[in-house]
DNA sequence: CGCTCTTGCACAATCGATGGTGCAATTAGA
DNA sequence: TCTAATTGCACCATCGATTGTGCAAGAGCG
């Protein structure tokens, strides 16, 4: 593959090149010349030289010297929904506005693997650490304490450290309040017609369940016990929740709430085992936003976090290097059913192609 | 946030306190003592000092010292499909497996911005690169290769350097087959009746293009120009064609293929703003795996790429070491209607955790 | 006992960039 | 004209790990 695979330029080859010295060439192009008084002259004659050799400084060298990498952080449960996706891009841009280069792992929802991965994201000396639905985000706090990497945690809080999430209790409420009164132009409501499914022992679940009862209780007036189940953030649970209240009532409930397109996917699963049915009938809210999802064959609200609020703010809090944790709510979207959002695709320069005919059929 | 925040121990540390020499302790701690004919005793005792130190090593140091970082880079146009936020979590996994730090960048769909953030990853001397669906991957390619950086091609082939790809001729045709035949079930079909939407003038959509009039030619022995319409990969642009076929023909094809899944978010726009309407009587094919898209109001046949055996097959090519640029072809999955897959998720786990009630109801 | 081998390790250069310090040449000030 | 201040830059130690080389102590052999 080699063409022509001259090795990178040094400074000491600037320096060579250019006759200044190492440390010369060096503050030129980092930036700190004015304060070394280095003269406008040298620097220019460096900073083309440069251009002409396309020099880029040696990353590891500079990390190593500077104790600082230019490495941004972000430790995911997963990767493969549309919440995580949307904010590893998000994060990629944020972070690269910033001059740094983001570095996205997952740590499988294993507060071990948390770990493990945060460890070596701290072995190339990362700056800074975005904590976004960590299962343990208190260890992974004192992984980084350890290694005095700066860290937020993002969507899901923890106790030792600042945080930026969704208002989870005002969103379950506007949330559950859309699914009821959409249910309700079909006729009365009883309280075991209003469901929640999925989610586990954590925050954002525990916020979501509050507001879910607190709409629903404002809204029909009365409720039943035993009206959530909670599955985990595992779709293959979330089928089982499903398909043992199939089997317990015959059907599933009018109307309910699913804790975050994992689980929601439980319920294609479902679905998918019940080919014949039409659950054309059925009122579905979901915590979280995916497009193919909000036009499925009933109807389907969904709440939107705010995912690039809470990056920014997660950046200001990084910046700010506060003292004590503080936790920031943001206020996530409802989605009404059949809507397509745009997003980060949108902004690419794809969209300024023009439609055009290029095909053309044959005859056989 | 200071707790312990003692500085990281390096290997002077452990040498001071063991006695040892610096060079002794690298040795040991990187696995190359046997050949450095170092003790078993003294290496033990050295293993054993830097686990109760919590010794890591600086990755920074340790990549410019052997200029080999530990990372592998992956380029991908955007995150937030399916199909790349799929590829991403496997990446992951695999890289991890060999012992590397996968670092996950966006090029955006433009080359500029592809080469850039390629130049970003060149200045941390990745170890290799998997370019995925690069608008320009020659140009990727020659980045990589002033830097000697090896690289390989997924999903869309480059001139210049060894791809692994899916075969998109064979899927093209399985799937057009796939929903010609459904739609054969109701009636017969006109050429007319089956269109495809999608893709740009790449590898991919071409190869697409010529399975989709193949399958179409040989099932419904006629064909017609025009029967495809190239949109590059934007939801706008999609939605566009949608709206102007259905100015045009007064409804969609009765079947259709989707060049990609960020082309079907463009028939959900279509969808979106034509609210009152069914649908229910088109049968769509789409070239990417969306589990929520496969649920959608009417018969949606989809293509899954096996992203975890190109990216194998990726990782077993950088190693091969090959001198002539090859292509490899990996089969694509037909996903029937109605089906949710299994994916990365599963592996989690999360799925272990056991179905239990914890809401209770309240009464106001 | 003297010699060669082997074992076990230490020394020191090195990767590329950074930043504190020192010093010659120039300019300013008296 | 002589000293003091300023300008413009070079020198060199340093970050932490890797690796080629050298060398003393002990083992093996005749």
């Amino acid at each position: 593959m080699g063409e022509k695979e001259q090795k990178k330029a040094t400074i000491y080859d600037l320096s060579i090149k250019s006759g200044a010295s190492a440390s010369t060439v060096s503050a030129v192009l980092n930036g700190t010349w004015r304060k070394r008084r280095i003269s406008e002259e040298t620097a220019k004659r460096i900073t083309s030289l440069a251009e002409e050799l396309k020099y880029t400084a040696n990353q590891q060298a500079r990390a190593l010297r500077s104790s600082r990498s230019g490495l941004a952080g972000l430790l995911l449960p997963v990767y493969d929904t549309r919440f995580f996706s949307s904010m590893a891009q998000t994060f990629e841009v944020q972070a690269r506005n910033r001059g740094l280069l983001p570095v996205v792992v997952s740590g499988q929802r294993d507060p071990e693997e948390e770990r493990r991965v945060v460890e070596s994201l701290v072995a190339y000396s990362i700056d800074s650490l975005f904590i976004a639905g960590a299962t343990d985000p208190d260890g992974v706090h004192r992984v980084c304490a350890r290694a005095g990497v700066p860290h937020v945690n993002i969507d899901l809080p923890g106790a030792l450290a600042s945080s930026v999430i969704s208002d989870n209790r005002q969103g379950a409420r506007a949330l559950t309040a859309a699914i009821i009164r959409h249910a309700l132009q079909t006729g009365p409501l009883n309280p075991d017609d209003v469901y929640l499914f999925g989610g586990r022992d954590d925050h954002a679940s525990r916020e979501r369940i509050i507001g879910f009862h607190s709409a629903k209780a404002e809204i029909i007036g009365s409720s039943i016990a035993n009206d959530t189940e909670s599955t985990g953030y595992s779709p293959g649970m979330t089928a089982l929740a499903f398909e043992r209240f199939y089997d317990r009532h015959g059907r599933l409930p009018r109307c309910f709430f699913i804790n975050s397109s994992i689980n929601f996917e439980g319920l294609l699963r479902f679905m998918g085992k019940h080919d014949g049915e039409a659950f054309g009938d059925i009122i579905v809210g979901c915590f979280d936003y995916d497009p193919f999802g909000s036009f499925l064959p009933f109807p389907v609200y969904m709440i939107r976090p705010n995912i690039g609020e809470m990056l920014e703010k997660g950046f200001e809090l990084l910046d700010a290097e506060e003292t004590a944790p503080q936790i920031i709510l943001i206020e996530p979207q409802l989605v009404p059913p059949r809507t397509a959002l745009e997003g980060p695709l949108d902004a690419l320069k794809d969209n300024n192609n023009v439609v055009t005919f290029i095909g053309s059929g044959k005859s056989p």
